[in-house]
DNA sequence: CGTGTAAGGAATTCTGACACG
DNA sequence: CGTGTAAGGAATTCTGACACG
């Protein structure tokens, strides 16, 4: 819950490249295989955030390693689906004990 | 010590105009009397932080008041030499321990 | 499949200057 | 003093396509 500058999502194009040593091909392609989604300018320039950066560095570590994009796209609906289910729970167990001793916000709150 | 997002300077200045709610002209004006100093690329685009967006609409804030320039830069100067003075400050007392009880990197490691 | 590249166009940014006040 | 704006040019980014493999 602390999507401060983290997941901001501020960095060109232009600046992505040099941050990650990748060209802006690759960057593009990830996008078009769906491994990352950066958000728009009005005039259509592309945004990502820092959590990207670091992703895009994974994803062209992966792709080294012969992993097609295809099957890491997989891991990362994989991954996803698992935080959901992780937060779902979590939420569950909150609720019981919400239900037991009261309510509050959060810890020490 | 804690520089890996909040100080890297990657965000155009129209994202910083978008984000700070500034004209593009009023950004390059406080960078011409020295109160703000983005980087920049090789093609000579400008580069800020997200420190520098903050510390933006912070000197936005006080000429919004009537400061002007001069004045939040001799603030900006003030405050610097501050903050310069209690370094210096707390590392003397950190060299008095060091020589008193030995040498460690810093607190618990 | 993943990436390089040339192509043409549009969006972005730059500087120096004039204007107002 | 601080900001808007029009001006001309340069850097940046975009898309779709061809190429290689």
């Amino acid at each position: 819950m602390d999507s401060s500058y983290k997941d901001k999502k501020v960095i060109t194009i232009g600046i992505v490249r040099d941050l990650t040593g990748l060209s802006e091909r690759q960057i593009r392609y990830y996008e078009e295989r769906k491994l990352i989604f950066p958000e728009r300018t009005p005039g259509g320039s592309r945004k990502y955030s820092f959590s990207d950066v670091e992703l895009l560095v994974e994803i062209a570590n992966k792709i080294e390693d012969g992993v097609q994009t295809h099957e890491i796209r997989k891991e990362m609906i994989r991954a996803q689906k698992k935080q959901t289910q992780d937060e779902i729970r979590r939420k569950m167990i909150q609720g019981q004990l919400n239900a037991q001793f009261g309510l509050r916000k959060g810890p020490s709150a």
